[in-house]
Order: C-alpha cells, then sequence, then structure tokens
DNA sequence: CATCTATCGACAACGACTACCAACACCACG
DNA sequence: CGTGGTGTTGGTAGTCGTTGTCGATAGATG
C-alpha cells in the first residue's frame, strides 16, 4: 500500500518518436497526417497515442495548434517558446510566426474593459504568399 | 427554350424561419442548436437546411460564424455590418464585439512586409466575463 | 527482480457535418 | 390564374476527425 506519488509523465517510445518527427517537419500538420508519416518509418505508435500525445505537447505548450476552416486542428513545433501568432499560406500552408506585442495588449485592455478577467486569444493571419501568387 | 437567368436565391419559408429565429435569439448558436429551436417552434425546417441556409448567410455577410476550440461552428446574426471581432466569456458564452482598426492595420502590414497578398485574419478573445466570476 | 500504475492501441462509438436524390414549391411567364 | 422549370428541401446514409473503452504492455521505483 505504497501509495508513492502517482501522477508523473513517464517517458515512453511513442512519445519521442512523436516529438522526433515534430522536429523534423516543418509547418502544421494534422495528427492524422503526422501518424501516416510515423507508419513510415516504422515507429509503431498507434493513432490514439499520437492525439493523446499532441494533446499533451499542446497544454505543456510545447507545440502549437491551430484548427482549418473546416475544423480540422494542426499541429506544429513551437520555434518560438514565447507567445506568437501565424501567417499561414492558403494555398502552399507556408506559415511565418509573428509577433504583435501591441495586438497582446490591445486585447487584454478591451477585454478588461468588459470586465472580463483570466483573458486569451487567437489570431490568425491568412493570405497568399508571394510564390503561390505567379 | 427561355433560359433566363437561372442564378437567383429564392424566397423560401425556410430561410425566412431560420433568420427570423436568429433575429430572436441572442449570442452565438451552433446550428443544432438553432434546429432545435426551430422544432419547439413547430418551424418544419431539416437540419440539412439550416446548414445551408447558415452557409449562405455567412458568405452574404449577414451572419458571423466562430468556432468553439472542440471544432464545433457557431453562428449569430451580425449587429455591426463592418468588420468587427467577439470578445467571448468562456462560461456563458456571452458575446461583445469590438472592432480594433489598429489590429486591422498591424495584420495587413505584417502580412505585406511577407509578401502576403489578399490577407484576411481571424481574432477571437477568451476570457470570463464580470457575471460568472463571482 | 517485483510491483505498481501510467500508458498503449485496436476497435468501436460519437458528433458535426455533407452527399445524395426524389419530392416539392417558388416565381416568371403566358 | 394555371403551368413549367429550376432552385430548394429534407430524410437518410455516409464521411471524417476525434474520443472512449479496456485488456495488454512496459516505464519507474524500491
Amino acid at each position: 500500500m505504497n501509495q508513492a506519488m502517482p501522477n508523473v509523465t513517464r517517458n515512453t517510445r511513442q512519445r519521442a518518436e512523436v516529438l522526433a518527427l515534430l522536429r523534423e517537419v516543418e509547418g502544421f500538420h494534422s495528427a492524422q497526417q503526422l501518424h501516416q508519416m510515423l507508419l513510415a518509418r516504422k515507429a509503431g505508435v498507434g493513432l490514439t497515442t499520437v492525439y493523446r500525445t499532441l494533446q499533451l505537447l499542446v497544454d505543456a505548450g510545447e507545440v502549437d495548434s491551430t484548427r482549418l476552416p473546416g475544423g480540422e486542428q494542426l499541429f506544429r513545433r513551437c520555434s518560438q517558446s514565447k507567445h506568437h501568432h501565424h501567417l499561414v499560406c492558403r494555398d502552399c500552408g507556408r506559415t511565418v510566426e509573428v509577433a504583435g506585442p501591441a495586438v497582446e495588449r490591445w486585447a487584454d485592455q478591451v477585454a478588461a474593459q468588459h470586465g472580463f478577467v483570466d483573458v486569451g486569444h487567437t489570431l490568425e493571419i491568412f493570405g497568399t504568399c508571394a510564390e503561390c501568387v505567379r
């Protein structure tokens, strides 16, 4: 009856595989895409585990996630650990990480004016990148 | 062979019902919620039609839509016709429409700096409103 | 090594949404 | 005020991303 501290997160092979993959790919990918890539490299990681691991990483702030207009969730390893936003190309999906301190302040201020607390926000900029215009 | 101009949108009872309902409710609702309300008032509008009508209204700019973190799409009649953003309470769903001209300019500018054209953006602010804090 | 328990993963279930397609009803025209 | 055609409807079945289930597995600790 040794009730140690049953609240640790373990270092498993599967989580290492997902992290390793995320370090190699560029831009946003869906959970299913990532799972396919893991299959291709014979990494033996189940789809369910991919979803769970990605969710863990998002919660831990190690991975960004965004949503396509269709509702599908995309993931990407953060290259900046601090808060930032994304400029995404509609056609090729190319992504630029941008920071906007002024926007952060504006959002917090507006929220405060209306009595809101514990404020967060989401901001995505969409457009067509120079490559895809041609 | 009277090929008049087969590209009109018709005024149907169902579309009127959906619009009438949207004028009566406050805040964001899902397509399914709206469909339930229509059922409750015996308005005889199918779920499929609710989805289609809402999409039409969004395209026409008469209705706002946003997405819950879970990916579910929500709809609300615009009270302002011009571009604006939303400040949404996480708990009760209360919504404030806010405008941020500075943010618009910033987004366009950042996008332009990276060679993006045809730029749009999404911005939502989340928080807990004064009511729900207590 | 033994034991505990977080984690895995194949499968089933779920929920939002869409495709399908025959029946319907809006509306311009006669 | 009929009539034709065509945009629209809506029940159902299906798609698709995601999550729940639960016995099996394998880190971590002593």
